[in-house]
DNA sequence: ATGTCC
């Protein structure tokens, strides 16, 4: 579909959709405008999506507060835009798990080494790599190396991070650089259902599948020197690896379970919506409340997943450098969420108010002095992690007080320009490898499929993505990163 | 993203 409504410029970086606009149906009743982030050269392809009208359809979720928000990234997603940003009333409004994606708190992290590309032969890349492969179960359908039991999958459901660590997966010190330290304290497993945690028992310690993945990466600019020595990055070519994957198939049937109980409750409680796939309840409703608690089941499962990751990326690095993770100074820089629902406290008009925050292919921002970021860095904000299509850059960004025009979100990576249908189509996975290598980077996918669904032409350019948050002043550049090597899933 | 429909 091809968006005919109005985009109205505001600025360099922002254009409009007024609350005016009626929707493709001529029956659209928006509560407030929508923003979406961008530069003009992006304006084509965003019109060439259903993204738009998304956007504009998320404004009519009941007690939505402030504007609904669309980052320069947003491709057409179920029901939302991936990319959208709306936040809903504390206790007037709804919670919506389209808002949220199946995915729910897939999310990046980021491990620091004090390696330097001169440390690491193209041999010792290919080496680690494999050896990340070996350790890391990849691709669709993929298994974890560890068997839970159903006492321990209930601690990671509640527990999220703090499970693995004190089963010895991990550093003590690595919650204090995650997102909620690696854990939603509302998890309710009895709002989960057995089939979620079938799938989930053989999944914790996975990758999955698309664009999740497992990268070494050279620093190749610092762009903000004072912040990105606090971030522990110190100059360029310094080694990094960073982590990007969800809550594999647990997350998706939880949000396919919950989906089908609040379908239900759109009717029982009488809301309109413009399209079904925004099926939301009453926050403070049974159905509303159980998502939640489910949900953060599922956030939870997710940052346990990271953390089992990391430790096998230590494992990795030490078995092939024959040196300990310790040494090799492997601690985690930080962890970010990038599908998730979470009650926070934002100005509003000068006042203070509790809104839940729905991200949705969207990531935290928060300034200096808030009390979420860690205290090391909290004079500098929050690092945000953003991750590149494969084969290209990374950021790491910092989050600002300028972010609070939407509620402290920025974007969450490339955004595909291109199905993974017509990719399919229009590339070979071999050929995609070659091409990578022929550029000095190692990829070890887990399928040739998924190599040429990823191919790098499928997705926008991370820096077009870039320059709006930062010219918006959303997020600010900290650091830029090149891949060396590259696990896809 | 996802045992791409139990």
């Amino acid at each position: 579909m091809t968006w005919n409504g109005p985009l109205i410029k505001i600025d360099n970086f922002r254009y409009e959709i007024p609350s005016s606009y009626k929707g493709k149906d001529n029956n659209l009743k928006m509560k407030t405008s929508a923003v979406i982030y961008a530069n003009e050269n992006m304006i084509p392809s965003i019109k060439n999506d259903d993204a738009p009208e998304q956007t504009a359809n998320s404004t009519t979720l009941p007690g939505i507060v402030g504007k609904a928000f669309a980052m320069p990234d947003i491709h057409w997603g179920y029901g939302f835009p991936i990319g959208g940003v709306v936040a809903t009333d504390g206790e007037e409004g709804v919670i919506s798990p389209g808002g949220v994606g199946f995915d729910i708190n897939c999310g990046v992290r980021l491990v620091r080494t004090n390696l330097h590309t001169e440390d690491l032969s193209k041999g010792k890349i290919q080496e680690l790599i494999d050896e990340m492969f070996r350790n890391v179960p990849s691709g669709l359908g993929s298994k974890a190396k560890i068997r839970l039991s159903k006492q321990e999958l209930n601690d990671v459901l509640t527990q999220g991070a703090r499970s693995p660590v004190e089963n010895g997966y991990g550093w003590n010190e690595d919650v204090d650089f995650l997102e909620e330290n690696g854990c939603l304290e509302d998890a309710d497993i009895s709002m989960v259902s057995e089939k979620a945690k079938q799938r989930g028992m053989s999944q914790v310690g996975s990758l999955g599948a698309g664009n999740h993945f497992l990268e070494i990466q050279k620093v190749t600019k610092i762009f903000d020197t004072e912040a990105a020595k606090v971030f522990g990055v110190k100059d360029e070519g310094q080694i990094m690896v960073m982590i990007h994957t969800g809550s594999r198939g647990f997350g998706h049937q939880v949000c396919t379970d919950h989906l089908r109980v609040l379908e239900q409750a759109v009717k029982k409680y009488n809301i309109w919506l413009p399209d079904r796939q925004l099926a939301c309840a009453p926050i403070n409703s049974k159905e509303g409340e159980s998502y939640l608690k489910a949900m953060a089941c599922a956030a939870n499962f997710a940052w346990a997943n990271r953390q089992l990751i990391v430790h096998w990326v230590r494992e990795s690095f030490e078995k092939v450098l024959n040196n300990s993770a310790e040494n090799m100074d492997m601690g985690i820089v930080y962890d970010v969420c990038h599908n998730i629902a979470k009650l926070e406290e934002h100005n509003i008009d000068g006042k203070k108010r509790k809104v839940y925050v729905h991200r949705k292919g969207a990531t935290r921002s928060f300034g200096p002095d808030s009390p979420e970021v860690p205290l090391k860095y909290r004079s500098i904000g929050q690092p945000v992690l953003i991750p590149g299509d494969m084969g290209t850059e990374s950021y790491l960004l910092r989050g600002t007080r300028e972010a609070e025009e939407t509620f402290g979100s920025t974007c969450h990576g490339a955004g595909r320009v291109m199905s993974r249908h017509r990719a399919l189509k229009k590339w070979r996975g071999e050929a995609v490898v070659e091409e990578l290598k022929s550029r000095g980077i190692y990829v070890h996918p887990a399928s040739l499929k998924v190599a040429a669904e990823e191919a790098p032409n499928a997705y926008k350019d991370i820096r077009t993505v870039i320059e709006v948050t930062h010219g918006a002043g959303i997020s600010k550049k900290v650091v830029r990163f090149a891949p060396l090597g590259v696990v896809k899933g």
